[in-house]
DNA sequence: GATGAATGAGTTTTCATTCAT
DNA sequence: CATGAATGAAAACTCATTCAT
C-alpha cells in the first residue's frame, strides 16, 4: 500500500542521510526531500524523529536473534572462524546505520546501546561453543583459554568493523575481503 | 594568571560534557555554566566553538610525536607487548574526548579523523619494528606473518578501546586491567 | 492565499521599520512582531533577512524598466521637464525604502548601489533626448550646453529627493509640489 | 599630552573606519585596533561609541559658523557662483564622515541632523544675499525668482555632493572639478 | 492520507560597556 | 592613565513538531 511505502521511503531517506551526515545532522527537512514526501508527513508515520531511528533499532534485534541459528561447525577451526566473521561483516554491512549509530549515539540513545550489546554476546556464544566441542575433540589444545581466545576473536571482528565503517574515507584499514582470508586465518591458525 | 585559568576551565567543561552530551549537545550555554563564566567569555577565549575541539587535537596531535620514542624493547614479547598495549590504552585514557570525537563526528570534521588516524600507524609501526627484531633474533617463528599479527594486535586493541570508550554505560567488555593481563599475553603467547 | 499575504505582510513590515529604525535595527523579531507572525515564520518566506531586501530591490529593478517607456513629448518644455519631474519623484516616493536603503547601505550591498544607479541614467537619457529633439526644432537655444543641462537637471532632481527622504523630520526642503511647479519650472525656463 | 594624542587618534581611527564600514560596522574593537589602543581606553576618553561621532559633529558645527565669513562678492556671478560651490565643496570634503553619517544615521541620531541643516540654510542665505545684492546692481534679471534660483543653486550641489561621497565605488557622477567649472557655470550663466 | 503554513524553544555569535588591577 | 578580562543583552537563524485543510 500507499501507507507501507511511505515508510520505507523515510526510513530509507533516514538510512541513506544519517551515514553522510549523522543523526543530528540528517533534519527532517532533509529526510522529507530526500524522500520526496512533505515533512509533515513523516510525523503522520513516525511519532517523532527518534522514532524512525526505533524502527531500524527493532529490525536491526529481530534479525539478530536469527544470526547463527542454522550455523553448522565444520570441525575445521579456520573454515569455522572464517565463516562467522564472514556472517558478522555481513550483518554488520547490512546494519550499517545501526551500527554506526550505535557508536556515535549510543550515550544519547541507550536502547541502541542495549540493542546493539547483542551482537558480540552472540556471537561470542556462538564461539565460545564452537571452542569448546573441539577443545574435547582435541582439535583445539587443551591449554588454549577458550573465553579469553573468543574474546579476542571478537574484539578483533569489531575492531575491523568500527574501522571500516567508522572512517569511511580513511584507506588504512585492511580492505574486508583480505582481512577475512588472512588476519582471521592467521589468528585461527594458532589455535591448531 | 586568569586567562590560563579560564583557558582551562573553558577546555575542562568542554571536555566533561562531550563525553556524556556529544559535541551538539554541549551547548555554548551549558560549557558556559559549567565553566562558572559569561557565555561570552567563552568566545574571547576561543574563536568560536569548533576551535575548543581544534585546541584539544592539536594537544592529541603534539603528544602522539612523543609516543614510544624512549620506548626500549626488552627482548620478551610477552612483556614487550603488553607495555605497547598500555601505552597505548593510557593514550587513549588521557584522549578520551578526541578518541570519542573521531569515532563520533570524524564524518563532520575531518581534520579530527586525520589527527586520529596517526595512533594506530604509530604503534603499527612500533609493533612491526619489534616483531621484525624478534624475529630475526629467533624470538618470533620465521613462519610468522610479522603485518598481519601486527594489525591484529592494533585491531585487539582499538576494538577494546572503542568498546570502553564508546559503551561507557555497558559493563559487557573485559575491564582494562584484565584485558591487558590476559587478553593481551594470550595474543603474544601465540607468537613465541 | 495565505502565503502571498505573509510575504507581503512581512514586506510591509520590513519597509515601514526601515525608514524608521535602518537595516540593522529592523530586526527579525520587530520585523516579525509588526507583521503579526513568528519571527521563524520570516525564514520559511525568505531565505534571510537580507533576502527581504533583495525582493524589493527586484522590483526596483524591474518598475525601472517600464519607466518612461509610453512618455511622449509635447514639445512645450516647462510642460515636459515638470512631467519627467513628477515621474521621477513618484518613482522614489513608490520606491522609498529602496531609495534610503541605496543611499544608506550601498556600501554593505553593492547590489542596491547598482540597481539604484540604473534610475539617473535612465532619466538622463530621457531628458537628453528630448533636449537634442528640442534644439533641432529650435524650441531650446541652439547654444545650450545639453548634456550638462541634463545632468543639472538630474542634480536637482536628485538633490531634492535625498533632502526630502534623508531628512524627513526636516521640514526645510522644499514641499514636493512646490519644487515641481515652481523649482523645475524655473529652470526649464532658462532653456527656453 | 598623550591623553590628547589618544582622543585623536580614536576620532582619526572612527572617522577613517566609519567611511569604509559605516557607524555600526565600526565597532569599538575595530576602532581600538586601528587606533592602537585597548577597547576599553576608548571609554575613558569617550563616554560612549556614540560621544565620538558627537565630537565631531560638534566640531563641524564650529567649522559651519565661520563659513563664509570673510566671503566676498566681485559682483560677476559666474565667479561668484563658482566660488560659492567651491567653498561648498571643500567643506563636505573636509567633513565627509558627518556629511555621510548625517546621510545615513541621521534617521538615528537626530542631532546629526540638526548640525546638517545648517549647512545648506547657510549657503542658502549667502547666495541669496548676493543674488539681492546683484539683481539691484541690474547684474541679474530682475524677473528672477530670487530664492528658487538659490533653492537650486543648492540642490544642485548638494545632489552631486551625495552622489560623489555616498556612491564612491560608482564612477556616475561628474568629477567635481568639471562640475564646478561646466555644471555651475552654466548654470550661473543663465542669471546673466 | 498528505500537505502547506506556522510556531516556540534553542543555538552560536557579536558588541558596547564595566570592573579590577 | 591604560589595560586585560569579563559580562549581559540582543542578533540572525535552525529545527522538530503541530494544526487546519
Amino acid at each position: 500500500m500507499a501507507t507501507q511505502q511511505t515508510d520505507e521511503k523515510i526510513i530509507k531517506a533516514f538510512s541513506k542521510l544519517v551515514l553522510k551526515l549523522g543523526y543530528q545532522g540528517t533534519t527532517t527537512k532533509r529526510i522529507a526531500s530526500e524522500a520526496g514526501v512533505n515533512e509533515s508527513t513523516i510525523f503522520r508515520h513516525f511519532k517523532d524523529k527518534h522514532s524512525i531511528l526505533e524502527q531500524l533499532v527493532n529490525t536491526y534485534s529481530r534479525d539478530i536473534e536469527q544470526i547463527g541459528q542454522s550455523f553448522e561447525f565444520t570441525g575445521d577451526i579456520v573454515q569455522d572462524l572464517m565463516r562467522v566473521a564472514t556472517i558478522y561483516h555481513d550483518f554488520v554491512a547490512n546494519h550499517q546505520v545501526v551500527f554506526l549509530l550505535g557508536l556515535r549515539e549510543s550515550y544519547r540513545f541507550p536502547e541502541i546501546g542495549q540493542a546493539l550489546r547483542q551482537l558480540p554476546k552472540r556471537f561470542k556464544n556462538l564461539v565460545v561453543t564452537n571452542f569448546n566441542e573441539m577443545v574435547e575433540a582435541g582439535e583445539i589444545r587443551a591449554t588454549a583459554n577458550v573465553t579469553e581466545e573468543a574474546t579476542n576473536f571478537i574484539l578483533l571482528n569489531f575492531g575491523n568493523a568500527v574501522f571500516t565503517y567508522a572512517y569511511p574515507t580513511a584507506r588504512l584499514q585492511v580492505p574486508m575481503k583480505a582481512f577475512l582470508a588472512e588476519n582471521i586465518r592467521t589468528f585461527a591458525e594458532h589455535l591448531q
